[in-house]
DNA sequence: ATCTATATTTGAAACGTTTTCCCATGCGAA
DNA sequence: TTCGCATGGGAAAACGTTTCAAATATAGAT
């Protein structure tokens, strides 16, 4: 037992002439045998799977996808590993499609509409049964198009480009509604928003959110207040700075899950307490929300559970579903903590 | 422009031979441009590259991986894709990885040695080029012998098994060892660690740092003070509960990052509050820890890097290179915040 | 028993690459 | 001028499956 040598020893995996070989048939029978094809008889049956036991046999997934052009792999492409909208819709997407015998690539775009254009294509190449994408840029022509030519299904997940794919998101408009609303019945009238770009759905849908809560309690949005020109960190922090150094500045403010720390990191900077001179609703809910010191009043997003969705939608499209392309909504839940207040002596 | 029918148009990818015959040249010659083998005369490789390009030619992977066995694809397992260890890692490996032209598996064991045998088995089926894991329980013989059967190049992240894998992994020992001193200089002596099992390395070299520092300051370990018998969540909040409501409860306590969530939830059940009823200290630094408050002081380990150079060496094996196995260790980083109270009139 | 219809099994083609083996061409040296 | 050798290109094999057509075995009916 003296191992001097750690080099690998590779067994050479049997392949189905081994199996059929050692079971005395032929690899047509083999193969009918391991996928379950009727019309043989019993007997033969268990000398295939005997013999495919025996030799320890794991079809070649190459030759199978080269063959019947099914890969059982799904694509799946996220912006930001790091945010949680991604890890736990990857999360969620795992789930499922594990569960249904299915891998996956991930792949992360960091925003860039380049690499996003790479991944898809690497995913064309490597023959993906289907792709489940959250875009960086869901309104650019280019990145549409592509889709378009793409011959397996697509499924976006927080995105939506017209009625021609499906997708499965949450319902970020009636969230940021219900937390406009819920500042403005606390007295609020300045509400501050930070959060991502117009360039995907989320940052939309959130604008048009507020926009819509604030008119119907009749007050005007205000620019000054809305900062959606970033994604990073970085950003969070310098545009949370600035509005909260207003000499105007807001009474509340509305921000995205993702971007909750460069803003707290900011009123941490400006010795901001909350909620007494801020108070502060997080669109998706996160564990720091949770568990900071006040609590952090929520609009709780499921992302897991649309994750879930859209591999389920995924797998029915690959197994031929041909009805028109599907929206599903997934709801918001209101998630009451400590961070909001009255607001007394209103304007 | 009437798109009545949404239904995919396949335009049936070119395949090497459409781009031969478009050349007038043969599939060798295509294949020998394409992969830039051997000479080929300028003209003959422009007409070749012209005809590729005019074809949006793209090679079938799947026919290369059947032909050369290699993939270019790594799989990657993580124990739990909602802990800050495995996205972080997951973050660090992709940069590598995509800037190298590899793709890659993820898989995630939910701390199942079922699972992770059937994850190991299936990147084996589907070929994969090598394999970064961060394995649930990394002294399971079964899972060990599995390893070693298999025909890539594996390196550990965070866990070690002997000398004969190479591994990469943060310095979890003198991290803790440091924690527990820290907290040993103010004045602690009944300090509790609430981190994951010893099934893996994490544990056992937690528990390691954590017993020598007492046994250094002179004091012997006291098993009620450890809880290291799960990975969820609610574990952590019953450890957490079970500890601090203890009669004669810790001054001090070392949690693991992803269990942190957990004993804060119970702490602020139990009303304690940081740091005047309880000094903390967290292994492994997030935004949670950064940003509540009081922040909490940590011992932050830099994942993605040890992601990153996992990566590397993945590739490196793959390439042939046959040193022996190596063990990487990247060092910690102190955090101090606000989360530890010299103790007073200590016993 | 014989024939026909059906059930089972076999053998071979095909999938799209890479790679090996061979042949043709052209050039320099003898 | 001829031979040898390097160089570039073509044809075909091989990779391990699935599938399809053809062949054979089985069973039922006469």
């Amino acid at each position: 037992m003296d191992e001097t040598k750690p080099a690998k020893v590779t067994p050479a995996r049997a392949t189905i002439s081994d199996v059929a070989r050692h079971a005395g048939v032929s690899i047509g029978t083999v193969s009918r045998v391991l996928n379950k094809a009727r019309n043989v008889k019993p007997a033969l049956q268990r000398r295939v799977l005997d013999a495919a036991a025996a030799l320890d046999y794991r079809p070649d997934s190459f030759a199978q996808g080269m063959r019947s052009k099914k890969t059982h792999v799904i694509g799946v492409i996220v912006p930001d590993l790091r945010n949680p909208l991604s890890s736990e819709a990857a999360a969620g997407v795992e789930e499922e499609l594990t569960q249904q015998g299915y891998s996956f690539f991930l792949a992360n775009s960091r925003y860039e509409r380049g690499r996003e254009e790479n991944i898809l294509n690497e995913f064309a190449r490597r023959r993906v049964d289907g792709i489940i994408a959250i875009l960086a840029h869901d309104q650019d022509p280019r990145t549409v198009e592509q889709l378009r030519r793409l011959p397996m299904p697509v499924v976006l997940l927080e995105r939506e480009i017209g009625a021609e794919f499906d997708a499965v998101r949450t319902d970020q408009v009636q969230g940021t509604y219900r937390a406009t609303r819920y500042l403005a019945a606390l007295g609020h009238r300045r509400i501050a928003l930070i959060t991502v770009p117009t360039d995907n759905m989320s940052g939309r849908y959130r604008l048009q959110g507020y926009t819509e809560a604030l008119a119907d309690v009749g007050v005007a949005a205000n620019p000054d207040l809305i900062h959606m020109a970033g994604y990073t960190r970085d950003y969070a922090v310098n545009a949370a700075y600035s509005v909260l150094s207003m000499r105007n500045k807001p009474t509340a403010l509305i921000v995205s899950g993702g971007m909750l720390p460069g803003v707290l990191d900011a009123m941490r900077q400006l010795n901001l307490s909350i909620p007494d001179e801020l108070s502060l609703v997080v669109l998706g809910d996160t564990e720091l929300a949770a568990l900071t010191r006040p609590g952090i009043t929520a609009i709780r997003y499921d992302w897991a559970q649309t994750g879930r969705v859209a591999a389920r939608l995924t797998i029915s499209r690959i197994g031929g579903s041909e009805t028109p392309p599907e929206r599903v909504i997934v709801p918001y839940e209101f998630i009451l903590r400590e961070s909001c207040q009255e607001l007394v002596g209103a304007v």
